[in-house]
RNA sequence: GCCCAGGUGGCGUAAUUGGUAAACGCAAUAGACUGAGGCUCUAUGCUCGUAAGAGCGUGCGGGUUCGAGUCCCGCCCUGGGCACCA
């Protein structure tokens, strides 16, 4: 055989799969199904990422494992293509999304066929493209049709000076990316969605799936389910009262004043009671030009301004109360406004001490007889509040999927017909946004101005595009039924193919793309499209690869990795490897390509392995054969990777050290080897001559006899520290070990003198003496 | 400030879930082999010691236990996330 030159084998092999259909899956396949799912990528200009290539890579293997394993195997692939990065590209290069989307999905397809995933290409999808976002727009018509999707006044980060909306990504320290001016905010209608609706379930229903213990949690805390009571606080001469939420009724005794947030409308309708007016209003212009960050951010400095002339009663003792307004307090949490209980809470306190407000204390226990009484009379009303808000729908940009909906004076928002979708998104030569906030298809007169499809009199098309997420919300489920255009997807292969059973991704996508996809496919679960109420079994996420110098890759700092060189020097088996040896998969790990070296180095033993595969037994590497094959089975199962290969490492290495290598044993480790480095392995095998791909091979298994080991080594131990060690039989006796123990010259010297108090024996391990 | 994760050799890390700390890989040093090596093999946690050996050693301080990287209490540090969540 030949010197092994992976940039040979690599592309030869990864034609001849695609020749041979390998890895596309079955529908109604009478063998057990597997869904194996990774979060699609979005195109960039800068190609793949060695980030992708983690989790590429370990799908991957999983995938090709449970073929072998007998699995009737979707792992599919497609583009989540809408989005921002295209569209600010486009403006800057002057070159059309649609012309920058179609070249880096190019340029991906490429590398990631360079990297040999078993992908089924015939099922590839792309959110841009209007065959697949016609059910994207069908979905927003159901959830309009149930009132879920609905219109409220709501406020987008406005550059002054530019004249256009900003993403939040945009803003930087309240100033406009672009221009550095302080950036504003402006009242749009927009379209939101009542995610909040779904906020039980999308709690109580993760006890039905299988996600890492911390996705769960943040799931959870990102909804934070609260429960609690809400109060009126009635304002002193005035019908008026305040709203609060609070889950620590039990302190409401302690409360010494009351804050609401710039934002609350108390604050106009009490106006020409409010005696510094003028102070007050300059508070709240000041604090709404903060962003919600900005607010975060200044944790040490709690501003706020009394509104003099104003008290308010507390309703539980009547004691009277000042309100102050203070930006700490948000306006879309609770009911807006809070009462202050300085003794209970460290953020009062410091707002009290600061203030000169009064600090109350009153013993819960003194609290809790009279809160009974006042329960007696009525007060208190439980309330459940969420930090979760509605998922605010509208983007006031081009290069996003249009909403369905036709704006009609006489009869409202309208939906389009189904039958008329897609509603295409229009080729234009100019999409930076407009100067008036919206979107650049407001400007498209011959496409907005249409009639409305209820009266036919004159009406204008919505204008505002979809976000980056709602392709990304249901894509999983388009993987089955690509091409259909009479529904989303068939519903019998949607039957045999969901749920999902293992899907990986970053864990930047635990709060919002899980939670989105998840309501979405609960709602199509309600209208009898999706067949269960969860998408995913398994949840898995993959640690970020960060660069050399600690810190994130990206094109700024100039030190991101490009796969295609290191397939270039080491071949996209090596790649493949190091990307799942370099530590836990769960965990940040930093690019070393040093690392890179030892992953060829093993290749090349295995490699060289052929020339010695010739003879028909050697018992010596029986057991290790079949401890490596119960490793490598189970650790890829548990997404431990890295300890899956460092086993085949050891296997290996004793496979160099021994003499006789059957060809048998050999061709064990190649099928063990091939999920995860499958160009290698795949070319052995037919050198081998066979005639047939090793991944049609079946899994190997272990034999449980095989695996133990008939001599340990017995640690023996005096007052829990090593002293010495004896070759023993596996299924040697307490008295027996004892015996020898106590017969060994080393353990004499240490116990000489004193006197034994126990002997702990524990079976297999070790015997420690204590004296 | 809150939430999550994590601190183990020069580096990436492993440890049968309370039982030999450092498997596997990278790097460095020394030695062996070779005409030569950037090949291969052997050794190397730290300190003392020629050695045998002894002591120390998993962020820090306590505790439980025959025995702790692992469990409990307190603290420190690093990374990631965040919408000050009442």
């Amino acid at each position: 055989m030949e010197k092994y030159e992976p940039q040979k084998i690599e592309k030869k092999w990864q034609k001849k799969w695609e020749k041979q259909k390998l890895y596309q899956a079955k529908d109604f396949s009478k063998k057990p199904k597997k869904y194996i799912l990774i979060e699609f990528p979005y195109p960039s200009g800068q190609g793949l990422h060695v980030g992708h290539c983690r989790s590429y890579s370990a799908l991957d293997a999983v995938a090709r494992k449970k073929r072998m394993e007998g699995f009737n195997v979707l792992f599919p692939i497609g583009w989540d293509a809408f989005g921002l990065p295209a569209e600010n590209f486009a403006i800057k290069a002057k070159v059309h999304p649609q012309e920058t989307t179609r070249k880096n999905i190019a340029n991906y397809k490429k590398q990631m066929k360079s990297l040999g995933f078993s992908f089924d290409w015939t099922r590839e999808i792309n959110t841009t493209d209007p065959k697949y976002y016609k059910w994207t727009q069908w979905i927003f018509l159901q959830l309009f049709k149930k009132g879920l999707a609905y219109q409220a006044e709501i406020p987008i980060n406005w550059c002054p000076v530019c004249k256009i909306g900003l993403a939040n990504e945009e803003v930087v320290g309240g100033k406009c990316e672009r221009c550095n001016a302080q950036v504003e905010k402006k009242i749009k209608k927009q379209w939101l969605l009542r995610i909040t609706k779904y906020a039980d379930r999308l709690i109580d229903d993760l006890e039905k799936v299988d996600y890492l213990e911390k996705v769960k949690a943040q799931q959870i805390n990102w909804i934070g389910k609260s429960c609690g009571a809400e109060i009126k606080f009635p304002i002193i001469n005035n019908q008026l009262s305040i709203k609060v939420f609070t889950t620590r009724l039990d302190t409401i005794f302690g409360c010494t004043y009351m804050v609401v947030a710039p934002e609350h409308e108390i604050i106009s309708e009490l106006a020409n009671q409010i005696l510094n007016l003028t102070e007050v209003k300059k508070y709240v212009r000041q604090a709404k030009r903060k962003s919600d960050l900005e607010r975060t951010e200044l944790v040490k400095e709690k501003t706020g301004v009394e509104l003099k002339g104003i008290k308010a009663i507390n309703p539980f003792n009547q004691e009277k109360i000042p309100v102050w307004v203070a930006d700490y307090v948000l306006p879309h949490y609770g009911t807006g406004a809070i009462m202050a209980v300085p003794f209970y809470d460290e953020r009062d306190l410091e707002f009290a001490k600061k203030n000169n407000i009064a600090v109350k204390k009153v013993s819960l226990a003194d609290q809790e007889k009279l809160l009974n009484q006042a329960k007696k009379q009525g007060f208190g009303k439980k309330a459940v509040h969420y930090k979760l808000r509605d998922w605010i729908f509208s983007r006031q940009h081009y290069w996003g999927e249009p909403i369905p909906i036709i704006h009609c004076k006489k009869c409202g928002a309208v939906p389009v017909s189904e039958k008329d979708l897609p509603i295409k998104l229009p080729y234009i030569e100019k999409y930076q946004p407009t100067k008036t906030g919206e979107s650049p298809l407001a400007k498209i007169d011959k496409w907005v101005d249409v009639k409305c499809p209820k009266c036919k009199s004159a009406a204008k098309r919505e204008t505002d595009t979809m976000p980056n997420w709602a392709g990304s919300s249901w894509y999983f489920m388009r993987y089955i039924d690509p091409n259909n255009n009479k529904v989303l997807a068939d519903s019998k292969k949607l039957k045999y193919w969901m749920p999902v059973d293992w899907y990986n991704g970053g864990f930047e996508h635990t709060t919002l793309h899980l939670l989105y996809s998840r309501f979405w496919y609960k709602f199509l679960y309600d209208i009898g499209v999706a067949p269960q109420k969860e998408p995913y079994s398994r949840r898995t996420s993959h640690g970020i690869v960060l660069a050399e110098d600690h810190r994130k890759m990206s094109k700024s700092f100039g030190n991101v990795i490009n796969p295609d060189d290191i397939i270039q020097k080491y071949g996209a088996d090596a790649l493949r490897l190091y990307e799942m040896f370099m530590g836990p998969f769960d965990q940040a790990i930093i690019w070393n390509e040093k690392g890179l070296v030892g992953m060829r180095r093993f290749l090349e033993k295995v490699w060289n392995l052929f020339q010695k595969a010739k003879t028909p037994k050697n018992a010596k590497l029986e057991k290790l054969l079949h401890q490596t094959i119960k490793k490598v089975t189970e650790d890829i199962e548990n997404f431990k990777f890295n300890t899956a290969i460092s086993q085949l490492m050891i296997l290996v290495n004793e496979m160099e050290r021994q003499n006789q290598l059957p060809v048998t044993s050999y061709q064990l480790l190649l099928k063990l080897l091939a999920p995860m480095a499958p160009h290698i392995s795949e070319e052995i095998w037919y050198q081998l001559g066979h005639k047939k791909s090793i991944f049609e091979e079946s899994w190997p298994k272990y034999d449980d006899k095989l695996i133990k080991e008939e001599r340990i080594t017995l640690v023996i131990q005096v007052n829990g520290k090593v002293r010495d060690k004896i070759e023993v039989e596996t299924g040697i006796s307490e008295e027996q070990a004892k015996k020898l123990t106590l017969e060994r010259e080393k353990v004499k010297k240490w116990i000489q003198g004193k006197k034994i108090k126990k002997m702990i024996f524990i079976k297999g391990k070790l015997i420690n003496i204590v004296c």
